[in-house]
DNA sequence: CGGATTTGACCCGCGC
DNA sequence: GCGCGGGTCAAATCCG
């Protein structure tokens, strides 16, 4: 089952250490029900830590699209949708479905432009595209880009 | 049957 | 503390 997934990450010190903890803790969760909140805090916090470490690539954009799914080559499984305020749209969530591979994505409808999508790209891919698609190449190409790449490195 | 979505609950950080 | 805003979980449901 692939509810609390082993993460691996490609070779580097304190992703090992991660990665181990999340392997107790799936174990674990399946065996015993008592301390399953324990559990879900102690993943979230590695989780957090891990995102502070490991946060290190975000990726913004806005295309004009009528559709707000744009295919970009990699397989994605929604996890989540909000409405956030001042905005009549609501923002889905997404992760990549890559086994150990936690990218993330938010796609939302610019509030003030309906017509503009916005999707912001959350950490770095641990595998290569799966297919390549032609449609997001004309993207690449298209799209504007109004905040790149940065590190948050310490 | 197995993986993806849906959707309200839950959680957490932050400002008051 | 408390409420709010935003991110995530997970059970139910959908769908091939």
């Amino acid at each position: 089952m692939a509810k609390h997934e082993l993460v691996l990450f490609p070779s580097s010190s304190t992703s090992s250490y991660a990665s181990e903890i999340d392997f107790k803790v799936a174990q674990s969760s399946k065996v015993h029900f008592k301390t399953e909140g324990f559990l879900r805090t102690q993943k979230k916090k590695i989780a957090r830590q891990k995102g502070r470490k490991m946060e290190q690539h975000r990726y913004v954009f806005e295309t004009w699209s009528q559709i707000d799914i744009l295919d970009d080559g990699y397989k994605w499984r929604k996890y989540g949708e909000k409405r956030v305020k001042n905005n009549k749209f609501s923002r889905s969530y997404y992760r990549c479905s890559y086994q150990g591979c936690n990218v993330k994505k938010q796609i939302q409808r610019h509030s003030k432009d309906e017509q503009i999508v916005v999707t912001t790209y959350d950490g770095m891919h641990t595998h290569p595209v799966e297919k390549f698609t032609e449609s997001f190449e004309q993207i690449l190409r298209n799209f504007n880009i109004y905040n790149n790449f940065y590190n948050v490195q310490r």
